[in-house]
Parts: structure tokens; C-alpha cells; sequence
DNA sequence: AGCGAAAGTTCGAGACCAGAACAAAATGGC
DNA sequence: GCCATTTTGTTCTGGTCTCGAACTTTCGCT
């Protein structure tokens, strides 16, 4: 029950303009009071109002065949974020202005404990402040390969961490607004605030590599449930019978349909050294073994059968699949494709799959988009 | 991208008010600016105005230690829907005034065709409109076994209708407004609407009888999917090579729990007259008869399996139960119970199961909620 | 009757947007 | 070179809305 007042009607008026600016930038005053339905009048105090708090700047002069030439706004790039990518076995910083642009970047190894790990990242982020002498940082945005909540991770099986509070100290120690997210959540953020999904109101992103995470964009937010834990499609039992599973149950889906599960299905029909990696499987399968290629194909037919729920449950219009298995699209994609059509009910349309490549900047560019979310995204919205 | 202007903060405000009327009437102007941080001044200019629009009446006055008396506010009742639930077998009219109060109410048997049905319910709603002098007609809401889009039904398995447009015919013969929306769904609006569970911003109902239905409130909103069609849960295999389901996949969630499967799962152990119907299943077993309480016991726990979807994909504060099972819940609930728990991962905290008996009123109630929150739902929200 | 207290109303100030009028800057024809 | 034309961007007025203070009304209590 948030009430409104005049200055509601502002901060509306001013996302509203911020990210249109954003998203299509260069442009000019005359340009914003066309696309968005305000007086130009109107876009002139408020941009001025942006131009003021350094939110935005004016560019180069246009060229029109008649008439003034317009000035062109575009967001001011001296405002940077921070985004933390943890991962289970290493931790990537980097910082991005807020077109998500990356302008630098450092890896360390995971620690083994959060304690640590929240000591080595005020370290670096500290430097990270100190480097970037004039530019205003504007948060730091944390992906996690687990669930945090109200800024304590909550649940990581894959990091081996407790129960700690990431947030307080980090945000203590640089003065900085922190956000944490998990990792499917944020390349969902990733692809709505830069990929120029925006227009796509329910996307479901599942990231398969050691396990399967999925992040869902529900009625255009991010569905994030009690205590952030919706999401967890991976650990649905698929075969109650099935491995057990390191969340307690047997025969979760991301035992069947994780990268895990094929190296697993090709050790199990062929003895071969250990220490086998996903992506060596995915050579020897396109290298002519059979049996590597069965094995994918497996876990091809899981994950397929897996994301039916999704299809089922959610209906969304695309489903996103990252992970390295995209590499080998043409022999995943069939499998898949044909699991989900199955699904599509009478009257319904099955949701398009789009491969996108692993190369690390999705988590990261989501980092990035969840501090911007907060100065750039609807007002009563958590996006 | 809609703009805000002065008249979005009073329209704001303006529904904030009536909803606080509507759960808290009756309330005196005092209050309501109290408890919605609205000045007195505010309260009473909006106040009029919907007294003017006839949505507000003034009540007694109410009396207090000292000071003067307060003039209570509550809905006015003139203001009235018709709610209609379609069923495979019936179809139930409904005036219910604005608090969800029914006044009347008919039934009629569901014709075969959607043509002849929705000549029968313009004759059937133009005689409410006539009997209802005076009372002002808010709109029309219709439940449906099945996903209806932009006013079109989509897919309803168990009604035999074709793709139709049930919404136009109905609005020009009758000139209100018609609002179609799924059973499960409906039944989401009416806890959300009438039982005070507006606090709770994601909650699923599951409808059990002859299949399952699901309706999904997320971050309080209803998720809808691409074309109205999340929320069929009830047709992802949980083994494929399960028996055939109508929806022409093998194995779906409902074949396993549903009344339907219970009935199968009795007549594969005892050889039985047909005809049995749920409900006789629930006697036998309550009369001691261990094979019929073998059979439902099978059902429930594939109810509590296909919830575990639910638990860990929405992680949903509350899962609604509603079907004839709820009547042995001392049978079904453990098992499902059981089911959820095991899905709950450390971290997060199960939902809570709440059965809920099927008389046929949530449907109905729903419908009014469907067209009650185009008057007092969010602005921009189609909840 | 008079006082205190609470409800409800009135009124001026401030924030904001719409729309019209205006100023500025560029092009092109004469 | 000059002026009409066109487009951008600014200024100003009027209207809507909320806030907050002052005010009126209507009780109970002494």
C-alpha cells in the first residue's frame, strides 16, 4: 500500500525517460517527448534534473534536413558498478559502466570458507574503488551459484559455504549498496536489461553445467518465491528410484540432465580413464564415438524431458539454455526441441530455445543489471 | 511505458482507499487516513468522490470514548456481478454484490456446443438484468475448465467446446463487460480477494477431480504464460511410460492423481461394478475396505510427488487444495505432506498445505474477483 | 456552561504535468 | 544577404493533486 503523491508521479516520469535514454541512446529531447507520450516541456526539466545528478549527458549536435539540429543525450558513462561473479571454483570481479560495458576484470580462486572470501573481495573491491578515482560506483551486484536471502546465502550445495551474511560486511566496509542474486536469476536480469528482451514478459533461463538452474521472469519480474528459493526445477525428482542426489533426494532432474549425469552415462557403458571433463566429451562424441554421443544424447532426453515442467507450468515464450553443452547445439537442440514440442498442448504454442553461449559475461552482466534495476527499473518492482 | 500525470496519483490513491474500504468497512475517514498515511484532508476529498460515483456509503456513526463521532464508510451493495462457472457438466449464475455476497443463483445444464451455451446465457443473463433493477451491473465473470484468451476459449480438454469466442457475444447482446479466466486461477482471485490472504504474494492452488488444474499467484500477481496457458502442471509426464491422458501424452501428473486415477487404481485391484464414483471410493475406505484405501493412499502420493514440481520450481508460501479428496484429508493429507517435506531443501521452508472443501463457491467467488479488480485492483496490475 | 478531544472540512502552499507561446538555430528560395 | 519555414528546446500559465495547518463540528465529561 505505497500511496502517491506529486513527487511519485516524478520518479515515474524519470525512469521512464532514464531508460529510454538507455535503450535508445543517442537521442535527443524532441526525440524522448515523441516516443514516451510526455511534453517536451516536461522532458526538459527532467532531463535536466538527470544532466544535474550526472545521470546523463549531452552528446554531439544531429543533422536534420530542416531545422534546429537536436542536442543528443546519452547516459553519462562516468557512472561504474561493480559485479561479482562467485562461483564454486572461481570468483570473477569486474567493473562495468552502467551501458554494461566492462572496462577491467580479475579472477581469484574461491575460498573455502565465506569468511575469507568476504575479507579477499574488501580487498579487491577496495583496490577496485581506489583504482577508479572519479567515477561514482553505484553498488555492487554479487551472482551466486545458490540462493541468498534478505543478503545471507541460504543455499549453495555446489559452494561449499554455510549459512553467512555476504551483504553486511561488504557493504560496511566500501560504503556501497550490495545486491546479491542467484545465478540463473541473473542472466535472466542479463538478457532483459541487454539483450533487449524487454519486450519478453515471461523467459525462463536454465543454466545446465554441474547441476541445472533456472531463473524465471514472470509477468515481466523475476519470480523469486519464499525466501528465494523458486527455481530449484534441478532438484525435482524425475525417478524417485534414481542416484541420489546431493540435496538429500534420489533421481533429481540435474542427476539425469547435468553435465555430471553424461560423464556419468558415457563411465558407466565405457571404462575410461577419470578425470574426464564435459567438454572432452563433447569432443570425442564429435570426434565419432558412439558411446560419447549416446551418453549426450541421454542427457539430451532429460534435460528435454526436465524442462516440460517449464513448459507446462510457466508457458513462457523462450527458455534460454546456457552452458557448455550449446557448443554442440546441433546435437542437443533436435533432442531437446522435440521433448518440448511434445509438451505444447492443443491451443498453446511451444516457447522458442535459444543456445547462448557460456563465456562468463552473462552472470556478470546481470551483476551489473541488478544495480541498475535499482535506479532504472519500475517503482514499485523488484524486476 | 505508461506515463504518469496528477490524475494517475488520485486514480492511485483512489483505489487504494476503496480497497481499504472494502477490507476493513466499516472505517471511518479518520481511519483510513491513518492507516493509508493519506492526509484527512486527502481522504475526504476522495471519499466524495467515490460516494458521488456511488461505489462508497456513508453508515451509522460509530462511538468513541471522547470526541466527535465517526461517520462510517462502507461499500455500497447496489453495486453488483454476475459471476458464471462453466463446468463440464454444469453451468452456475451467479449475482453477487461487491463484497462477494451472492444473491441469487441458477444452474443450468451445459450445452454441448458453445454456440447454443452462449445463446443461453445471454437469455439467462438479460432476465438477471431485468430482475436486478436499480442495482448496478459491474460486469461479467466467467470460470472455465480450461485457458481462455483475449475473450477466446483455447483448450479445455474436459469440455468438449471447439476454439470459440465466448467473450464477444456476450458483451454486445448484454453491453457489460465479460472477463474469462481458468478454474485454478479463479480460485487463486478468490483467496486473494476473500480470504485475506492479499498478504501473501505467491501461493498456488491445486484443483483436484477429474484432472488437475493449477493456478499460480506470483509476487502477487496471477503468472498467465503465453497465451493463458501456465499453470498445466497436470500434463508433464512423471512416467512416460505411463497410461495415455487426454491431452495425448502418456504418464501426465494427472493420470496419476487425480479422483480418475484413484477409481483406476481400485478397479485394477477389485473387480467392481463400474459406476463407482469418487466420492463412494472415499466410503469404501472410510468403511474399512483396505483396497480402496490402498487406492486413494496411491493417489495422494502421487499428488504430494507432482507437488513437489510446485514446492521447488515456485516455492510458494501456501498451496491450496481444493477437490472432493479434501473431505478425507486425515487420509490424504500426511501423504502429501510427507511428499512436500521431502522436496523442501535446506534453506528454504515447505508451504503450507491448507484443503479447502469444494462448494463450488471459490470458483464463483473468483469470478467476482475478476471483475472487481479491474474497478480495485493495482493500477497497473492485471493481478 | 465550559473544556478537551476527536472527526471532518477548508484553504493556502508546493510539486508536477499539459499546452501554448516563445526563443533559438538551421535550411533553402529569392 | 534576407526572409519564410521548420524543428528544437525553453518559458510561462493553468489545472490537478497532495500536504499540512487552521478551523469547524460534535461528542463526553466535569
Amino acid at each position: 500500500m505505497q500511496v502517491a503523491s506529486s513527487e511519485v508521479v516524478r520518479d515515474i516520469n524519470r525512469r521512464i525517460v532514464l531508460n529510454l535514454i538507455r535503450t535508445r541512446q543517442p537521442i535527443s529531447r524532441a526525440d524522448l517527448a515523441r516516443v514516451s507520450g510526455l511534453q517536451r516541456s516536461t522532458i526538459s526539466l527532467i532531463t535536466e534534473e538527470l544532466i544535474g545528478e550526472h545521470w546523463v549527458m549531452e552528446g554531439p549536435t544531429g543533422r536534420l534536413p530542416r531545422g534546429r539540429r537536436p542536442t543528443f543525450l546519452r547516459l553519462n558513462d562516468e557512472r561504474v558498478i561493480i559485479g561479482i561473479d562467485v562461483r564454486p571454483y572461481q570468483i570473477t570481479l569486474a567493473l562495468a559502466d552502467v551501458n554494461g560495458k566492462f572496462t577491467s576484470q580479475e579472477v581469484l580462486a574461491t575460498p573455502p570458507d565465506p569468511k575469507t572470501a568476504v575479507e579477499a573481495l574488501i580487498q579487491k573491491v577496495q583496490a577496485m574503488i581506489r583504482a577508479s578515482r572519479g567515477k561514482k560506483i553505484q553498488g555492487i551486484g554479487i551472482s551466486l551459484p545458490g540462493r541468498a536471502h534478505l543478503g545471507r546465502l541460504v543455499f549453495a550445495p555446489n559452494l561449499k559455504w554455510a549459512d553467512f551474511d555476504l551483504r553486511s560486511p561488504l557493504a560496511k566496509a566500501t560504503g556501497l549498496e550490495v545486491e546479491l542474486e542467484n545465478a540463473a536469476n541473473a542472466c535472466v536480469l542479463a538478457a532483459v536489461w541487454f539483450d533487449r528482451m524487454d519486450s519478453c514478459q515471461n523467459l525462463v533461463v536454465v543454466t545446465v553445467s554441474e547441476g541445472i538452474g533456472t531463473g524465471m521472469l514472470v509477468n515481466g519480474q523475476i519470480a523469486r518465491g519464499l525466501q528465494g528459493m523458486a527455481g530449484e526445477f534441478g532438484h525435482v525428482p524425475l525417478d524417485p528410484s534414481g542416484p541420489a542426489c546431493g540435496c538429500g533426494s534420489r533421481g533429481c532432474w540435474e542427476v539425469f540432465g547435468s553435465n555430471r549425469a553424461a560423464l556419468r552415462y558415457y563411465h558407466q557403458s565405457s571404462s575410461h580413464p577419470a578425470g574426464l571433463t564435459f567438454l572432452d566429451l563433447l569432443s570425442l562424441a564429435d570426434q565419432g564415438n558412439a558411446r560419447a554421443a549416446k551418453a549426450l544424447e541421454k542427457m539430451a532426453h532429460y534435460l528435454g524431458r526436465g524442462m516440460r515442467m517449464i513448459v507446462a507450468g510457466l508457458a513462457p515464450e523462450r527458455i534460454i539454455i546456457i552452458g557448455d553443452l550449446t557448443r554442440s547445439w546441433k546435437r542437443f537442440g533436435p533432442v531437446i526441441e522435440a521433448e518440448v514440442q511434445a509438451q505444447a498442448l492443443p491451443g498453446g504454442c511451444p516457447p522458442r530455445l535459444i543456445p547462448v553461449h557460456e563465456d562468463g559475461m552473462a552472470r556478470l552482466r546481470g551483476t551489473i543489471a541488478l544495480v541498475l534495476q535499482k535506479h532504472f527499473g519500475a517503482v514499485g518492482e523488484a524486476v
